[in-house]
RNA sequence: GCUCACAUAGCUCAGAUGGUAGAGCACUUCCUUGGUAAGGAAGAGGUCAUCGGUUCGAAUCCGAUUGUGAGCACCA
């Protein structure tokens, strides 16, 4: 007797060993249809294994989200075996599910193009409707490292070879195709189903690593049901909907040419939201004690030898030669401008802490590949500054800063914040004493803020351990924008100094923190964030007047020009066009309301105020119009 | 930086097999004065990213360069 406990509670007795597809047909057709895996006592694994004593059991389905992922990996497979049949030279080597989909990397000789893509996936179907058994087999490793590497999977051979002797392995075998894998898979390929697709090609280095050969990585997507699929291809429609790189352009923000690649040209209304911002961060850093100062962009390249700079960040720097020899190097951070600020007279512990900041503009040679649209740039400004304290402070002002960091996201519509915590990386300046003394009072800041975070080892700038504050968009993407570093090397490194109550010289602790990060990728977050329809505070413009015919042109110039006189952001709209026309025009390039003014308007002293994405219009007096609307556009700051 | 793809009018895109370019929207002018997401007509606009090669002839084929996209690696 075999007693079998469902997550329900309720028992089932069979005679003998079962196994899961025996569990689940005998609790109903359906689900023994749409079983793909069980959980026996809570591991996962095969549905056709036995099971040969008491148990608790789930059927696992690709309703759940481990249901899903197995079907996942399991397409990553079908996609090896679609490969090796059309392309029997091509080398497998790993393919795990990933969120939405899948990939599996490959090494050929020639990389796969996107037009393999469509036989793949053809093949992938066929090999669905051949529903081939997938059978568990365990090798003994050696025996495994060999087979494969007679087969010429050189990487499988040598995956398996990194596992430790004696230990069995696990090989699954669907028709031809044998794969090492730690499984559990579905019981054959029909379970696949036909809610899949191929997407993209790209590069992959092997294991990660840049020095390591690429290989040819094809991406796919796979769901439990055809309308999931469908679900998502919208998704990923409506995420390029919000793209901000097209609404940058369709909301006339900024452009990128060809000849400053990673430099931003801001237009008019693209530099108008950046000020808003600038405009917010000034007042909430006076309000917390910040000095705003402003250091040379440029500056001899002696300064960026004694900072580090040039030996640990010298591949990622901008060096200009005037006609006198000189080597400057534009600056990449502004640590070290802040820092000689410092360094003028002498500084008493009594003043410290010292809160220097800037909106400092940097530039940073990036890799061709990594620049996209404002969210990585090779030129950016950032919200920087720099508290030169004493070492008992560090915790204090740490937990200050990351609380002006949640304050202001806040503020700024974003609600999910995260915390990463990265301690010393293999590139860095400094002894290994000096960091476990930054990393503790990091740590203990950390402990004192009672937040939500993660570890991310050896991932600290080369002076210092830093947090990095995680941001959650309206569409679920994570973005890293503010940070917060200790550094116990900079003031040593340039110099700078402090007198204790001892009257004895020490240097005194540098805490780096950024809070939007990089001002441009913040831009870029928050256009995407907002789909282009920003609060009204942040709208570079806020209200279009809109004409019905010529006969209220006066009156919408009156309109317009209280407007402006109230602070208010617009423009006028006195084209010979239809009032749908124009209505149509600023509904697209988002803007947040329209003033639309005919006849009756300019008699009335009206508005018919139209707001974005509604349909009702609004008539109210102009006074009581603009009183709202100033009300409304208030910096939250005032509010 | 690496892999693959792409680069034609301001924008979105057509332009088999080589014979020096098209559409829609936007723009300009005219008609229309119209009440909430595109009224009508006409016109103007391109050295087909750049440089080289093949060819009688290149937007088209080949190579290099630059830039862009998707990833990888890197990162604010």
């Amino acid at each position: 007797m075999v007693n079998i406990t469902l997550p329900d509670g309720s028992v089932r007795s069979f005679d003998g060993p079962v196994t899961g597809t025996d569990v689940a047909g005998d609790i109903s057709r359906s689900l023994a249809k749409a079983a793909l895996a069980i959980k026996v006592n809570g591991a996962l694994q095969d549905i056709y294994l036995p099971i040969g004593e008491d148990a608790g059991v789930e059927i696992i389905t690709a309703k759940s989200t481990e249901g899903l992922d197995l079907l996942r990996h399991d397409a990553a497979h079908v996609l090896a075996e679609a490969v090796k049949e059309l392309f029997p030279n091509t080398q497998v080597t790993i393919g795990p599910n990933i969120e939405n989909g899948f990939y599996y990397d490959f090494a050929r000789e020639t990389p796969f193009t996107t037009e393999d893509l469509a036989v793949i996936e053809a093949r992938m179907h066929e090999i669905v409707q051949r529903d081939e058994d997938i059978r568990r087999e365990v090798w003994d490793r050696d025996e495994a490292v060999a087979f494969f590497e007679s087969q010429g999977e050189a990487y499988k051979a040598e995956i398996i070879a990194g596992i430790p002797t004696g230990e069995e392995v696990g090989l699954y075998r669907q028709g031809d195709f044998i794969d090492l894998c730690r499984g559990p898979h579905l019981p054959s390929t029909g379970k696949l189903g036909k809610a899949f697709k191929l997407m993209s090609v790209a590069g992959a280095y092997w294991r990660g690593d840049s020095n390591n050969e690429m290989l040819t990585r094809i991406y796919g997507t796979a769901w439990a049901n055809e309308k999931d699929l469908k679900d998502y291809l919208t998704r990923l429609e409506e995420a390029e909907r919000r793209d901000h790189r097209r609404l940058g352009r369709e909301m006339d923000l900024f452009h990128l040419q060809e000849e400053a690649p990673g430099a931003v040209f801001w237009h008019p209304k693209g530099w108008t939201l950046f000020q808003c911002m600038i405009d917010y961060m000034r007042r909430k850093q006076i309000q917390a004690g910040y000095q705003e100062v402003s250091t040379p962009e440029i500056m001899d390249k002696s300064l960026w030898e004694k900072s580090g700079h040039a030996e640990k960040f010298g591949e990622n720097m901008y060096l200009t030669q005037t006609p006198d020899d000189r080597v400057y190097a534009v600056k990449p951070m502004n640590c070290p401008g802040h820092v000689q600020i410092f360094k003028q007279g002498i500084k008493s512990y009594r003043d410290l802490p010292c809160y220097l900041a800037e909106f400092g503009k940097v530039h940073r040679y990036e890799p061709s590949g990594a620049l996209h649209g404002l969210m990585r740039v090779r030129a950016f400004t950032q919200d920087d500054a720099h508290i030169f304290c004493t070492e008992e402070q560090i915790t204090d002002e740490c937990v200050k800063a990351s609380t002006l960091i949640h304050q202001i996201y806040n503020d700024f519509g974003f609600d999910r914040v995260v915390v990463k915590y990265s301690d010393r990386p293999e590139q860095r300046v400094g002894s290994d004493e000096v960091w476990d003394h930054a990393e503790a009072a990091l740590m203990k800041a950390l402990n004192a803020m009672q937040v939500e975070w993660s570890a991310n080892p050896g991932e600290g700038a080369f002076y210092g351990p830093k947090l990095e504050f995680v941001l959650r968009d309206a569409i679920g993407r994570d973005w890293q924008c503010g940070t917060v570093q200790v550094d116990l090397n900079m003031p040593e490194l340039l110099g700078a100094t402090y007198v204790d109550a001892d009257s004895r010289r020490k240097y005194p602790v540098m805490i780096h923190r950024a809070l939007f990060g990089s001002l441009e990728r913040f831009c870029g977050i928050l256009i995407e964030h907002h789909a282009g329809h920003f609060p009204l505070w942040l709208s570079p413009l806020q209200i279009v007047v809109a004409t019905i015919t010529d006969d209220a042109d006066d009156y919408a110039r009156t309109v317009q020009e209280q407007l402006a006189a109230a602070g208010l952001r617009s423009e006028l709209d006195l084209r010979n066009e239809k009032i749908s026309y124009k209505v149509r025009e600023h509904s697209v390039t988002k803007v947040p309301a329209i003033f639309v003014v005919g006849k009756r308007e300019a008699e009335e002293g009206t508005v018919a105020i139209r707001r974005l994405g509604g349909k009702a219009q609004d008539v109210r007096s102009l006074d009581e119009a603009i009183a709202a609307f100033v009300e409304e556009a208030q910096n939250p700051l005032d509010r």
